[in-house]
DNA sequence: CCATCTTTGTGCACGCGTTCACAAAGACAT
DNA sequence: ATGTCTTTGTGAACGCGTGCACAAAGATGG
């Protein structure tokens, strides 16, 4: 590809694999609480069970951030949030704006899983007269216009677009003209960024189509190896263990 | 790990790899676009910078498909848009249902790209009575006591979770129960679920943490080649190549 | 102080995904 | 028909991520 290389030689000039970057959240979450149930320490397999990863992944991937652990007893569970959260960069302030104020946009300032952590919704940016100076999640919305100087003022550098597919592209230009370097896609669009700049997307849409995939392969194999009935699908289900599951996290510099 | 086969022999079972499954959305929007501005024909370097793929890499995950293109030419659009709804399993009709109507769900409830391909909102379910019977995206909101008939008058076997990180394991056991088989999770929580269902997680907070990584690297990496100065950001910034970036799309089986 | 038991940290092998590079296939012109 | 030119389809090499399995480390009890 292209410009792959954006983020590629990020991960390794700090040795920390991509894949295990993206699972750290999911350490961290876990971890978070069980210090919240003033649990002291914690074992690779409880941790791992809690995060819904193999045990031995864990490990690896613990063991690039350092020898955190204490064999025969586990890992100090405070210890390792604040490490983890070093590591990630939560220690600091991240100041985030938010450009597209409809549904979806509203309902990302709404989230609290936002300022949860180090993240701070900074600005609410939308294109629609209207919307200006009206209040959402307790912050007023600001034009488009002033995007630059809002991002210039708060020292923003990641933002979140959540504008229909077709100005996604310019605010983003914008965006990265102004000095944000990393970039939280929710427009169904493939994003051009400069070199050096980091975009990574969700896409409803897409997931939804890659579940139809696995969806249509299931009443297929069951059309297969039983019979044609597909509808009542109660009937047929999996005792299965109920292990939890949980495979790679999610991984997509997009 | 423990049941994270859950969706791996699936992909075995008809030869196309994951990581292709996941792209597939990605060409699918790609030449959507092409097909409606009625070009006939596109090559695969053409289609690939418009999905933001490496053009080898498209040509072999088209390769799993069958081999659909013409050599010289390229590929048929209409075709090959066939072709992947056909793989996709879009061509059919696909009932789901969106439980947990806060600020999030109404979103998706609105979001246009759900009932784009395929999807279709069959019922919005929420815990709230107060909900019951209000009409979100034109849809009234019912009761969560009536979930399991919803799910089996509908024939839903996708379901969207959109509840507190709290609610959801509860919700997903009732969806599984139900006969639901295909799990979209909002909420930020490991599901445990049976084997032969899928989960696929979105988390909005995993997100910006692992963007928080990248931009804290950035920032070291800057001062350490040049200085310490950090905060006017808009003043560093690479001019580079805007060549349409783009790597691996989402995967991400929870 | 020694034995035993638990749990970490990691060397190693394996498999998947990506990319290169090129031969084969077909279009198109002469 | 023959040659040239474009673009596909894929064989092969490489690298990353995963998981096994075990040795080393340390705690704990006698």
């Amino acid at each position: 590809m292209a410009t792959g290389r954006t983020h590629r030689p990020a991960t390794r000039s700090r040795g920390i694999p991509e894949a295990t970057v993206a699972r750290l959240p999911l350490y961290l979450r876990a971890l978070t609480a069980l210090s919240e149930r003033s649990v002291p320490t914690v074992s690779s397999e409880e941790l791992a069970a809690a995060a819904g990863v193999n045990s031995a992944k864990l490990r690896k991937d613990f063991s690039y951030l350092g020898s955190y652990g204490t064999r025969g007893v586990g890992y100090d569970v405070e210890y390792l949030v604040y490490q983890i959260s070093r590591e990630l960069g939560l220690t600091q302030d991240w100041p985030v704006v938010i450009v597209g104020i409809g549904n979806l946009g509203a309902a990302l300032a709404n989230y609290g899983g936002f300022a949860s952590r180090g993240f701070r919704v900074a600005a609410l940016i939308d294109a629609d007269p209207e919307m200006a100076g009206k209040p959402v999640a307790g912050i007023p919305v600001q034009h488009t216009d002033d995007l630059e100087k809002i991002i210039d003022d708060n020292g923003v550098s990641i933002g979140v677009i959540a504008t229909p597919a077709g100005a996604a592209q310019q605010v983003c230009d914008r965006l990265v003209a102004a000095g944000v370097t990393s970039i939280l896609n929710f427009a169904p669009t493939v994003l051009s960024v400069p070199d050096g700049v980091d975009v990574r997307k969700v896409d409803l849409s897409i997931e939804l189509q890659i579940l139809a995939f696995h969806e249509q392969r299931k009443a297929g194999e069951e059309a297969a190896e039983t019979d044609g009935r597909r509808r009542p699908v109660a009937a047929r289900k999996t005792p299965a263990d109920k292990g939890p599951d949980g495979d790679v996290p999610a991984v997509m510099p997009a």
